[in-house]
This record gives C-alpha cells, structure tokens and sequence, in this order.
DNA sequence: AATTCTATACCGTCCAGCCGGTACAGTAAA
DNA sequence: TTTACTGTACCGGCTGGACGGTATAGAATT
C-alpha cells in the first residue's frame, strides 16, 4: 500500500547512485538528500544515522536477493544459466543494489559484507544443486563474481547499457557456451 | 641499491596493510605514519600529499605488474594456468598492492583504475595468446578476477593464508581441472 | 655546516549528527 | 466551526571532531 516514490525510497535509491556513479567518499548526507530532492534534516528524520541509512541498503538488497533466489530456482535453463546471464550488468534494480553495496563492503561495513557472504552462499547452493560438481560451481561463481566486479570497478553510466570488460562489450552467448563445456565433464 | 627497508618503503607497505586490513576510510595521512613507525610530517616528507601517496602505489604496482608479466610468459604450464594459480591470494607483494590498489578504486581514483584496466588489457593479452579462444581467455580472466574481487571483500589477516570463499579454502587444483575441460572444447 | 630526515603545533575544510524551528493534517472537546 | 492539541514530515543552521596539508624547529648523518 503506498508505493508512490516516498520520499524514504528516493533517499535510498539516491544513495545507492551516488555510491554506484561517484563512490562512498561523495555520498554524504547532504549530497544524498540533495539528490533525493529532501533537505538534510529530512534525511535524518527518516534514517536516525548514516549507519541506519546503510543499513537501509542493506535490507532492500536481502530483500531483491529473495526474489533473485525465487527466479534462480525456477529458471527454465536452470540456476547456473541464470546466474551467469544475470551476473552482466544490466542496470536492474537489484544490480544497483548489488553495485552500491559492494562500493560499501570495500569500505569497511561489517554488515555489508555479512549481506554479501549469506547471499553468496545461497547461490553457490542453488548453482550445485544444479551443476552437482562443487568445483564446477565454484568456477560459475567466480566467473559471475568477476563479471559483477568489473560493474563495481568502472563506473557504469546511468543508462542501462551493456556491460563492458576493458572497453569491449561481454559476450554472454560465448559466454554460456563456455560454461555449459566446462559443465560436460566434471572431475570428482 | 639501498634497498633495506627504507622509511619510504615502509610508509608504503603500512598504507597498503591498512587499505587491506582497514579500507581506506581507516588509511589516513596519521595511521599510515603512526603503522610505518613514522611521524606525519616524516611521512609527508617522502611523499608530498595523499595523491603522491597514492601514485607511489600506482607506480609500485606497476612495477611489480612487469616482474609477473615476465614470469607469467614463461610459465612451464602456460598463461592462463598461472593466472588461476596466482589470482588465489597468498601474501604475495604483488598480491598485497593489487589489493590495497583495489581498495582504492573502488573508492574513486582515476588513475588507480586506469592502471588496473592496463594491467587487466595486458594479462589478457598473454591468456589469449596461451588458449587461442577468446571467449576462454575472457572466462579464465573473470574467474581469476573473482578471485581477486573476494581477497578484497573479505578481510585479509595480515598473514599468508590460503584464499578463502564464503569460509572453505579454495581448491586451486580443482579450479585447474575445470579451466582445462573448458578449453579443451572451444566454440567459435 | 649543509643536507637529510623527523617531530610537533597549527590552520582550513569538510562532514556527521544535533537541534530548534515550520507546515500541516487529524481530532476532539467547546 | 472555532480552538487547542498532537503527531508526522521536513528544513537549515550550528558544532565538534577528524583529516589533509603547512610551517617550522630540532636531530642525525655527511
């Protein structure tokens, strides 16, 4: 009920963009609350503290990571497919959250990071109920986290264009193709 | 020559240690002299301001980028084996500065990431070079960046442990058995 | 005594958090 | 239907502390 952008949601989104487009270092209080067109003071009327705007972010993203996992499982291609097409950045909402967080978890956010371990783990439990072979698993993982990585490290300009990877664009098919023959022959 | 720990270097390992161990929030002009057992003004002898600091970082490496280049081409078991082999942190120096430098980027420096996107383009180069295919020189490059991505993420304790992923070691040999099944069949 | 290096005191800026206000909507007694 | 009161949403100035950088005086090495 309610879900007009409340002012509440436009801090939050404006705090992720800042972190995604100009770092941790540039989202204030006052530039957040600029950007989500709410004075400062407004800003702390809805989160106490920096640390409860953060954990905030937290929240939102454990929340989109529930319904990642949701679509994960019930993939027709099934999980590791899904993880790897969804690793690319395409400038989801739940990308965002992903990108903003991991510019906070450099940081030094214990609880970011705890965020990013619990969903972390999740996945790797879908993906090798899927592929069955662990190193396998881990090998998917790592490609989609360095996928996810890259989107963290080069500023992604605020459309939703495709992710790119030293200034070429990623191919996922190539991608996939890659994956599905290192699913053809697991070792123990 | 003069190459006992010198002032200037130990400024630059302490701020590496703390970017690591602390994030760069924590790596002030104070706690790198306070780590390195220098005074602030010592320190801002050596290295003018935060970006001199920083560059020296940069410039450090850079340097030690050439050395691994060097050993990477001449690996017995080729390129993109010693890449897997190598992303999986071990208390390397160069392990130590591209993780500090990492740190950084995130953040936002410029230059730290133009270096890393020089570094990345080059590694690139010689994994191509070694498996032929592209989409398997891309794939074995982000699966060794994932590995870097969670050596940043998750704290390093300041010894040389082996790399851990959401709490299990890594098994580098078996990470080597997948790499070789997905080049033993290549798609265009 | 000149150069190299170290230590301390200080300044300006920036930022998180605080606080005293304003606006307004509901509500309820008169 | 006015008046008084309460709670919610929001504003903007202020302050105290931290941090980057400067100045400068002193110690050590040559």
């Amino acid at each position: 009920m309610t879900n007009q952008p409340s002012a509440r949601d436009r801090v939050l989104t404006a705090y992720e963009e800042l972190l995604i487009n100009d770092g941790p270092r540039a989202a204030t209080l006052e530039a957040v609350a600029a950007a989500a067109g709410v004075s400062k003071g407004g800003l702390l009327y809805h989160f106490k503290s920096k640390e409860a705007l953060t954990e905030g972010l937290v929240l939102k993203l454990r929340e989109l990571a529930e319904l990642d996992f949701a679509a994960m499982a019930k993939d027709p291609l099934g999980c590791a497919s899904y993880y790897v097409r969804t690793s690319v950045f395409s400038g989801t909402t739940f990308d965002r959250s992903i990108v903003a967080a991991m510019r906070l978890a450099q940081g030094e956010d214990g609880t970011v990071r705890k965020a990013f371990a619990e969903v972390h783990a999740t996945w790797y439990k879908l993906i090798l109920s899927d592929v069955g072979d662990p190193a396998v698993s881990r090998a998917i993982m790592l490609l989609g986290d360095g996928l996810y990585y890259h989107a963290a490290l080069f500023g992604i300009a605020s459309g939703s264009e495709p992710t790119t990877v030293d200034g070429e664009s990623v191919d996922v098919a190539a991608l996939l193709n890659v994956v599905a023959q290192m699913r053809s022959g697991p070792r123990s």
